[in-house]
DNA sequence: AGTAGATATGTTATAACATATCAATACTGA
DNA sequence: TCAGTATTGATATGTTATAACATATCTACT
């Protein structure tokens, strides 16, 4: 992915690398990608939105499992701990990660308040200066979630 | 505040004028800080930990309020949106602002996964630098969430 | 003072998101 | 093949948030 989510992309061949991308890594790293986990980052990879947890127990409902919460927060837990999928906290859901060769990383989303897409970014310098910064305090980050709502660059023109 | 909430502090004086501070900036600009509005942002000043709506609940209801959720909700709604609390999507929880002079800003937060201590961060610069890039990727940046998770400087020393 | 309009509160119900628990099954390596 | 671990199935429950509608209070204006 060389272009960004606000762009035309090949969306099939996107969601093809992503998930051999998946598949390899997890080969590589002795983790099972099970049926129903490799399922659910297809569904996730569908969209350029995230979707909830519910969304994705409908879908796989919908496809004639029975499928109960746990179901999908246990293959969205793996996903997100092993950097397949990233949680946006701010709207309690789940999206595919754009970056899944660049391993962990600290990604930062861009979620469109109109229309709900969201965009990854991959490790943006400023970052680091936020990490260094809480540093100079004392405060040993871990984890991070950076997450900027506003207008994506097709609503900006669609409604000036 | 000069210090930052992760040393020790005048906590009683830190209370007063920042309630000092919300009463004169509703008066300055007409909004309403009504006895529960009062009570809540009180409630939140009491801790440097965020506390979720029905944490509050629960204090309201020991004080012999009949507190349903809304009330809650709709206080922090109040406090949210005019910048004497903010939100930390992390944990679903809310906490008095500590820069409540600023007016609007964009505050980071760093959140220690031990002890539940949260430490607002002023303006960083590293902020203005995810602004600025999200805008050259064609995205107009109106409300930020920045969460730091990690060890805040008293839980690194005491679990080395 | 009297009243209209706006704002805030009270109350009930329910939507939406997430986890605990325990039994059953499948995979893995010695 | 057996023991141990990881995954799945299934039920129940916990937690966070909002919808909907009635009532009360405040504010500005006559």
């Amino acid at each position: 992915m060389s272009q960004n989510q606000f762009h035309d992309h090949d969306h099939q061949g996107c969601i093809a690398s992503a998930l051999a991308t998946a598949e390899a890594r997890c080969a590589a790293e002795g983790l099972r990608l099970t049926a129903q986990r490799k399922r659910v980052l297809e569904i996730l990879l569908e969209e350029h939105r995230a979707l909830g947890a519910y969304d994705i127990l409908a879908r796989l409902s919908a496809e004639g499992q029975n499928a109960q919460p746990p179901v999908a927060y246990r293959a969205l837990d793996f996903l997100v701990s092993h950097g397949f999928a990233h949680r946006i906290e701010r709207l309690n859901a789940y999206i595919a990660c754009t970056l899944p060769n660049e391993g962990a990383h600290m990604p930062a989303f861009m979620i469109c308040r109109n229309c709900d897409m969201v965009a990854e970014t991959g490790r943006p310098e400023a970052e680091l200066r936020l990490v260094s910064e809480a540093k100079n305090l004392g405060f040993a980050v871990e984890r991070s979630s950076v997450e900027l709502e506003g207008l994506c660059p097709a609503c900006r023109e669609a409604r000036p």
